[in-house]
DNA sequence: TCTGGGGTCCTAGGACCC
DNA sequence: TCTGGGGTCCTAGGACCC
């Protein structure tokens, strides 16, 4: 038995939990580069389209007095730490399923009291540590305890924002009532296809003969139906397994039209995932760069490219990384293109220990490496990103991303006050 | 003027092996 | 006229998630 717990409107209520005088006014939350819409309060959903540009809701907006926010990871993640220790502390085995949700496994919680008590008690306590909502989805697979949660929030005021779907009966019903795209892990594709198929509702998707469901798709969807069925297919995965790729990459605040912004825009990226790297404990051996023009500029001409090389030693020294990735830069650069994106990527990665020397490497490992990369990440970690840096990262970064209604820092100051001291 | 970022998994097809 | 069968590994692209 599992439960779905996720906060609601998470970013946009992130924000506001700072600020009782937004009570009852729409909020939005922008994705990076004040770009999209990607978090809107209850009061917000009326007038805004989640995932649409805020330029183009600009007016509605201002009619509608909706107050936008710029993204504040740092907040959120902090605030998600609170949530998720909460939810550790009610239940024995959780998975963290992203920034602010996590599956909680019920298992032995069924036998000894009544599962809705249960997620009440979890909507309780998690409101009172942190002043945030979750809804909570419980049922005997992944995919329904997600499809309980989806009806919690559609259906809030009815159920109290807790709904146990365990009952066969009560899951037939909910599902003939929602179409087929309320499930996890059917999207626009799949839906479109199943519709043409004359299978619309979730209950006539579970329904489907489940030889015709793989022979027209993959083996994803099957296991989909499969969990809508009552047959478990998806474990709890409580140990978050090692990363295959990280990527770092960032639209602009304004177009780069200089290979000199360039170059420094694609160093930052590089130490930035190599900081990601060596917090993994990782060594890679892939590094990728690639630079974009907009695809919704269409008076100007679409050029996008990526370059890669394959290093014979695996390294996590940011100096190995930054050379490479600007080595891909320059092998894709073209001079007279505004623009508008770049990101480095790595990938092919070593755990520590396992990294083998190569007799035909040029490039010998780098003397005293792991105590510079730990000096530069530990300033870095203590006195805030940022306080030691690559020459190459340059110093006046006029292509950085705009953030122009970034909230302050509400719970992660205490770097700040150091550096003051 | 202006349109996010970071991931995972699966499949088909090509290259290569004997 | 007429050209096999079985397997692995890698990669690109497509789909999904939040």
């Amino acid at each position: 038995m599992f439960a779905l717990c996720d906060v609601n409107a998470f970013y946009a209520s992130c924000e506001t939990v700072f600020r009782p005088d937004l009570d009852g006014r729409p909020v939005v939350v922008l994705s990076n580069n004040d770009g999209c819409v990607i978090a809107r309060n209850a009061e917000a959903k009326p007038f805004v389209k989640m995932g649409e540009p805020y330029f183009s809701q600009r007016d509605a907006f201002r009619r509608h007095g909706v107050i936008a926010f710029s993204s504040n990871y740092e907040l959120y993640a902090d605030m998600s730490n609170r949530v998720m220790t909460t939810l550790e502390e009610l239940s024995p085995h959780v998975e963290l399923y992203s920034i602010d949700e996590a599956f909680c496994d019920l298992s032995g919680v069924r036998n000894c009291r009544d599962l809705t008590d249960f997620g009440r008690e979890i909507r309780e306590t998690v409101l009172q540590r942190t002043h945030l909502t979750v809804g909570v989805g419980i049922a005997q697979t992944k995919t329904l305890a997600k499809l309980a949660n989806h009806a919690a929030k559609k259906w809030q005021r009815q159920t109290g924002g807790v709904v146990d779907l365990s009952n066969v009966e009560r899951q037939r019903k909910l599902m003939a009532a929602l179409p087929a795209d309320d499930v996890w892990g059917v999207g626009r594709r799949i839906s479109r296809k199943l519709e043409s198929m004359g299978i619309k509702t979730v209950l006539q998707l579970a329904d489907t003969d489940i030889r015709f469901i793989r022979k027209h798709f993959s083996v994803v969807l099957e296991r989909t139906v499969r969990e809508l069925r009552g047959e478990p297919c998806l474990e709890l995965e409580e140990f978050v397994p090692a990363k295959q790729e990280i990527i770092c990459s960032r639209s602009f605040g304004g177009r780069i039209a200089e290979y000199e912004s360039m170059r420094q825009a694609i160093c930052c990226y590089a130490s930035r995932a190599a900081e990601k790297l060596r917090r993994e404990h990782q060594f890679c051996r892939f590094i990728s760069a690639f630079v974009k023009t907009s695809p919704f500029a269409s008076q100007e001409p679409y050029y996008g490219n990526s370059s890669a090389v394959k290093l014979l030693t695996p390294t996590q020294d940011s100096r190995d990384i930054i050379s490479a990735a600007t080595r891909c830069l320059d092998a894709i650069w073209k001079e007279g293109y505004r623009y508008q994106k770049a990101g480095v990527m790595l990938g092919d990665f070593f755990s520590q220990g396992v990294a083998q020397l190569n007799l035909f490497d040029d490039n010998a490992p780098r003397q005293n490496s792991a105590a510079l990369m730990q000096i530069l990440d530990q300033l870095n970690v203590n006195k805030g990103r940022g306080t030691l840096y690559f020459a190459g990262q340059g110093i006046q970064q006029q292509w950085q991303m705009k953030r122009n209604m970034l909230s302050p820092r509400y719970t992660t100051r205490y770097s700040d006050l150091l550096v003051v001291r």
